[in-house]
RNA sequence: GCCGCGUUCGUCUAUCGGUUAGGACACCUCCCUUUCACGGAGGGAAGAGGGGUUCGACUCCCCUACGCGGUACCA
């Protein structure tokens, strides 16, 4: 590898919500890009104008920064040397280099309408042909600049007939290129067609846009999905012929990230339907082409940490080496390398999703997840002092998941009792636990006595065993058989609170059968 | 169909010719706790199959099987 300096892109087409897949391409490349204090860029890929989807483009880069990989150029992350950065602002820039292609007899014009391929296609395949290409052997017969004479094609230019510009693949030649994920990966041109390197609207393809853009935006290195690995020797062929082949990205083709259950790579209409959210963040939008409202639950609402997401995500498809799983940011940039990211697809795993939020959740200082879930106890009509609401995160962190776990799963705390536990009361009730209870509380001045001193003074005062008494004061302070230790509770509750909430229930345990 | 890329416990993975094939998730058992968790200690669980190369292959090569991707004026 050279000095060049390390620019990497992320590009996704603004057609929905970025699921999970995309996040992580994102991820990698920013992951190289800070490795090496490159440059990481935003680019939009919106060259299909009807599978466009209002607010895509939005949600892509709010997603990136709640994940916590910002671009340092590009679409909403600010303009750098080489803007515009959404393709169909670019338009004008793509033409030139078609026309030079064909000007080098390395692309032609074809003038075959949609239909009209459709139905060649159609006959093709009543021939026998599974996936008819427009090739060497066949573009002969299909209309454009390489069938038709040169007076012809002029004429129909002047005329304004509609022509798309095709790349003229060699017959047959092979084509070896680096992957640095895969070593050197060989295609012959034969098995290649003829592919549409600028539509009849002037917009380029996928593969016009990309040699060109990478190019211009002198991008170091193209990390992108397997399922561009096909149509990289295609990419090859487009640089070399541009005689840009000196600058060519190195290629880098992430493996798959798979559906958990069967078969097939993980898409963006996967949304809900799993079973676990596969986006980013909440994802809503009318998806003008297939006329339906698409609804995906996001991994942020779902009340996952960034950092928790992100390092899971890492982990799919690449590892550093060792046993070392929990990693933030720096560790994840320092351990990076492209070589050592797997070439087998991986199952996508929601089971250890979770496990990472619930080590990242756990090891949060309280007072940082007092201030993220403040909003949603205030929001249920709650009030606790700040010092309060960290105290109950110390006491519930461990025995949470989410964030959004961590609210309900111990609201007796802050509230009163809802719900009780009646079929332990029934087994476990005797009238002496309220007896001594009203005889060791009788006169006492609860100002002066702390909650833990009380808790165990009444324990010894009522004579019982423990496995006769603590279940009742559990029930009785919590309503079920399941939080913190007794004790803990009465301190969080005060001396005041406790044994308020213990007269109350035992009243109502009397009143059990 | 054709082309390409893959294939280590159920899942994510370590291993870069020599290991009792290690870790994590999930599952099971036990300990801690007379709660639930957390934590700790154990357990079961893997090199797709067949040929080579080699003193020695999970590691290298070939074939087969299986999986995935591509085969659009979509990306």
């Amino acid at each position: 590898m050279s000095e060049r300096r390390v620019r990497v892109r992320f590009a996704p087409s603004p057609t929905g919500g970025l699921h999970i897949g995309g996040v992580r391409t994102a991820l990698f490349n920013y992951l190289l890009a800070k490795k090496h204090g490159g440059d990481f860029i935003l680019r939009i890929e919106d060259t299909d104008q009807n599978r466009f989807v209002e607010g895509a483009e939005k949600y892509i880069i709010e997603s990136l920064k709640w994940c916590g990989i910002e671009p340092n150029e590009g679409v909403g992350f600010g303009d750098g040397a080489h803007a515009p950065y959404r393709q169909s602002e670019r338009k004008p820039m793509y033409r030139q280099y078609a026309e030079q292609l064909v000007a080098s007899d390395h692309a032609y014009y074809a003038f075959d309408t949609e239909e009209e391929l459709e139905k060649w296609r159609e006959d093709m395949k009543a021939q026998g042909v599974p996936s008819p290409q427009y090739s060497a052997v066949t573009r002969q017969y299909l209309a454009n600049s390489t069938s038709l004479s040169a007076d012809e094609v002029k004429l129909r230019l002047e005329r304004g007939d509609k022509y798309v510009i095709r790349f003229k693949m060699p017959r047959n030649e092979d084509v070896k290129f680096h992957d640095l994920i895969r070593g050197w990966v060989t295609f012959n041109t034969s098995q290649l067609d003829d592919k549409v390197l600028l539509k009849h609207d002037g917009m380029p393809t996928y593969h016009l846009a990309h040699v060109v853009d990478d190019t211009l935006m002198e991008i170091s290195h193209a990390i992108r999905g397997e399922e561009w690995l096909p149509s990289a020797p295609l990419h090859v062929l487009c640089f070399r012929a541009l005689g840009w082949e000196a600058t060519m990205p190195q290629y880098a083709h992430l493996p798959l990230i798979l559906k958990p259950d069967g078969n097939g790579k993980l898409s963006k209409r996967d949304g809900d339907r799993l079973g676990f959210p596969s986006f980013p963040l909440t994802w809503k939008a009318f998806n003008k082409e297939t006329n339906q409202e698409e609804t995906a639950t996001g991994y942020r609402e779902s009340g996952f940490f960034p950092d928790a997401f992100i390092n899971f995500l890492s982990l799919i498809g690449w590892h550093p080496g060792g046993d070392k799983e929990m990693m933030d940011m720096d560790e994840l940039i320092s351990s990076f390398s492209l070589e050592k990211v797997h070439k087998g697809g991986a199952k996508f795993d929601y089971e250890k999703a979770k496990w990472f939020n619930q080590q990242y959740l756990k090891s949060k200082p309280n007072e940082e997840l007092a201030a993220a879930i403040k909003d949603k106890i205030t929001a249920a009509g709650f009030t606790l002092s700040d010092e309060k609401l960290a105290e109950y995160c110390g006491l519930m962190k461990e025995r949470s998941t989410f964030l959004n776990d961590l609210v309900p799963i111990g609201s007796f705390l802050y509230q009163d009792v809802l719900n009780y536990d009646n079929e332990t009361i029934k087994k476990k009730w005797k009238p002496e636990i309220k007896a001594k209870w009203d005889e060791y509380i009788a006169g006492k001045d609860l100002s002066t006595i702390s909650p833990d001193v009380m808790m165990n003074e009444y324990i010894a005062f009522s004579g019982l065993k423990t496995g006769e008494i603590m279940p009742m004061l559990r029930v009785a302070l919590a309503g079920v058989l399941q939080g913190p230790p007794v004790v803990d509770m009465a301190k969080f509750l005060g001396s005041k609170g406790a044994a308020e909430r213990l007269k109350k229930s035992f009243e109502y345990f009397e009143t059990v059968h």
